[in-house]
RNA sequence: GUCCCCAUCGUCUAGCCCGGUCCAGGACACCACCCUUUCACGGUGAGAACCGGGGUUCGAAUCCCCGUGGGGACGCCA
C-alpha cells in the first residue's frame, strides 16, 4: 500500500502474450472461424495480451474484397475487436500479406543463403536435413524424396506431446514467385512476435512444417494449441461443418438479427466450459475463466437448436429499449415493415406485448402482423378447431353486443367485461377467448386477448369480430 | 493407402490428470404433468450415455494395450 498506485502496474505484471487470428479472405466467414477467433480474442483479454487480426491474402486466384469485408463486419459484429491490424494499426505492419512481399522475399534469402532453401522447376523449396532416397508413393501415384530426418516434437497445449515425421522438402515459394501459406505464415508469426498459436485442428498435421521452418530461421517456435473442430450437426451430415453448410455462416445469422452476445456465448461453450453447470454467461465473466488449458480435445457437433434456445435467454433479458432499437432495425428491412413503423408508440405497444413471446426477432414480423394489417392470414386448421367446438357464432354475437359498452383502458378492465360476459350466458372465459382471437387475429397463438384487445382498440376489434362473424 | 488427433445420454458437456464419495451430474432436444385465457416462458418428472475386448488393481468412466468408430492432414490452397 505505502508503495502507492504507480507501482502497482510493474512491468512483471504485464502480459506479453500476442495471439494473432489469421483467416483468408477466399470464402465466407463461417462458424468455425469464428470460434477459432474468438478462442484467439478470448486468450488475448484473458492474459491482458494483444490480439493481432492478419489477413492471409496470398491466393491471388481466390482473394475477393467482399470476403475481406466480411471478415471485418463479422468480427465487428461478434464484438471481437483487434489491437492490431488492418484499420487499427499497430508496429509490426502491414498486416495484409499481399502488402508484405519485401518482407518474404529478404526471409527467402535468409533460408537460401543458410543453405535451407533451394530453388527447382522454378519454385522454392525447403530444404531437410538428412539422408536421401527416392520412393514411389501409391496414394499420389508418383516417385518422391524421403528424408531420413527425426520426428518433429510439437508440445501442444491443448494436447500434450505430438510426434509427427516431416520426410519431404516443401515448396515455399511458387514457380510465379508468391510465397505460401506455411512460409508467410511462420515468417509473419516470428516478424510480429506471436506467442501462442491457436487453431483449428485441422492445422495439427501442418505444424511439422512451421516447427521446422521456426528451427530453420533459428527461432524457438512459440506455443502451440490446437483447438477441436466444429462438425456439422447429425441432420446437416458427416464431417466438419463447411462454408456451403446451412446454418454455417456468421452472416445468416446476422441477418437473422440473433444477438451476437448470444451466439459468442453459444460458440465458447463449444470445446470449452467453465468448469460448473453454467451456461448463460456474460462475456467479462468468459474472458475471467476463459484458459487454454481448460479447452477440450475432442471435436463437437453444431447445435442450431441450443444456438437458438440461448438467443431466447438473451432477448427475454433484453431492455424495453434495446429489445424495440432491434426490432426497429429488423423492421425496416423486412418487405412492407414501414407500416409497422409509422407509429411509435403504438409500436413499442407491440413489441411490449411480442419480446416475451418469441424466440428470435426475425419471428417477429408473422408473430405481430395482425397489429400492423387488417388483412392478417387466418390459419386454416386453427379455424377449423375453433369453429368445430361449441357455438362460436353465438359467442361472436354476443361479444359483439357487450363489447361496444366495454371499458378498454386497461387488461383489466377488459378481463372484468369479458368475465361479466361468460358469467351471465353460463360460460367460461376460454368459450369466448378462442373464437375472439381467430376473429381478430387469425391464430390461436399470441399474447393474452385482453392485451391484444387494449392494444388494437375497442373499433378495431368489433370491426373485425363483425367481419369474421359476417364472412363465415 | 500413410500419418496425426479424438472417443461419457440423440447433441453440448461435468467427472478422468490426483482410481473408491458415480447403480455417472447439468443443459439443449423429446415425452408427460403442473401453471394458465391461447401460445410461449416457468416449474416438476420420465426416458436417455461411460464404444468393444484385454490387462493393472481389493476396486476403473477414470491408468495401460489392442481393436473399432469418428475427425483431420497428406497441394506450387489457406
Amino acid at each position: 500500500m505505502r508503495d502507492g498506485p504507480a507501482t502497482c502496474q510493474s512491468p512483471s505484471n504485464m502480459s506479453h502474450v500476442r495471439v494473432r487470428f489469421a483467416p483468408s479472405p477466399t470464402g465466407f466467414f463461417h462458424i468455425g472461424s469464428a470460434r477459432t477467433a474468438l478462442f484467439n480474442w478470448l486468450y488475448a483479454r484473458h492474459t491482458g495480451g494483444v490480439f493481432i487480426l492478419r489477413i492471409e491474402d496470398t491466393d491471388k486466384e481466390r482473394n475477393r474484397d467482399q470476403f475481406l469485408n466480411l471478415i471485418y463486419d463479422s468480427l465487428t459484429w461478434l464484438g471481437l475487436d483487434w489491437d492490431e491490424g488492418p484499420k487499427a494499426g499497430g508496429a509490426f505492419g502491414p498486416y495484409r500479406q499481399s502488402e508484405r512481399g519485401e518482407i518474404y522475399r529478404a526471409a527467402v534469402q535468409k533460408l537460401v543463403a543458410a543453405g535451407r532453401a533451394y530453388e527447382k522447376d522454378g519454385a522454392i523449396w525447403f530444404k531437410l536435413l538428412g539422408e536421401r532416397h527416392e520412393v514411389y508413393d501409391e496414394h499420389r501415384k508418383k516417385t518422391v524424396t524421403k528424408v531420413g530426418v527425426p520426428p518433429v516434437v510439437i508440445q501442444d497445449l491443448i494436447r500434450g506431446r505430438v510426434e509427427r515425421v516431416e520426410d519431404e522438402d516443401f515448396v515455399i515459394v511458387r514457380s510465379d514467385g508468391s510465397p505460401v501459406f506455411h512460409f508467410v505464415n511462420v515468417v509473419d508469426d516470428i516478424a510480429m512476435k506471436v506467442t501462442h498459436i491457436i487453431r483449428g485442428e485441422d492445422h495439427l498435421s501442418n505444424t511439422s512444417k512451421h516447427v521446422l521452418l521456426y528451427d530453420g530461421f533459428g527461432v524457438k517456435p512459440p506455443a502451440f494449441a490446437h483447438i477441436p473442430l466444429i462438425l456439422k450437426s447429425p441432420e446437416m451430415g458427416q464431417g466438419k461443418m463447411s462454408k456451403r453448410d446451412k446454418g454455417a455462416l456468421i452472416e445468416e445469422y446476422q441477418q437473422r438479427h440473433f444477438l451476437p452476445e448470444a451466439l459468442v456465448n453459444y460458440l465458447s461453450l463449444l470445446g470449452w466450459n467453465p468448469g460448473d453447470n453454467r451456461e448463460k454467461m456474460p462475456i467479462a465473466e468468459i474472458v475471467q475463466l476463459f484458459d487454454l488449458p481448460g479447452v477440450n480435445q475432442s471435436n463437437a457437433k453444431f447445435d442450431g437448436k441450443k444456438l437458438g434456445h440461448m438467443n431466447m435467454l438473451y432477448l427475454l433479458e433484453q431492455p424495453a429499449d434495446r429489445f424495440a432499437d432491434l426490432a426497429r432495425e429488423y423492421f425496416r428491412q423486412q418487405p412492407g415493415g414501414f407500416a409497422a413503423l409509422a407509429d411509435e408508440a403504438y409500436f413499442r405497444e407491440v413489441m411490449l406485448l411480442a419480446q416475451p413471446k418469441i424466440k428470435s426477432i426475425d419471428e417477429l414480423a408473422a408473430y405481430t402482423v395482425y397489429f400492423f394489417a387488417d388483412d392478417f392470414p387466418i390459419d386454416a386448421k386453427v379455424k377449423e378447431k375453433v369453429m368445430a367446438k361449441g357455438d362460436p357464432k353465438a359467442r361472436l354475437d354476443e361479444l359483439l353486443a357487450a363489447l361496444p359498452a366495454a371499458d378498454f383502458s386497461s387488461d383489466a378492465a377488459i378481463e372484468e367485461a369479458l368475465k361479466r360476459l361468460a358469467t351471465e350466458k353460463g360460460l367460461g372465459f376460454g368459450d369466448y377467448q378462442a373464437v375472439a382471437r381467430l376473429a381478430v387475429t387469425g391464430t390461436n397463438a399470441g399474447p393474452s386477448i385482453t392485451a391484444i384487445f387494449r392494444v388494437l382498440g375497442k373499433e378495431r376489434v368489433l370491426r373485425r369480430l363483425g367481419a369474421f362473424l359476417a364472412g363465415n
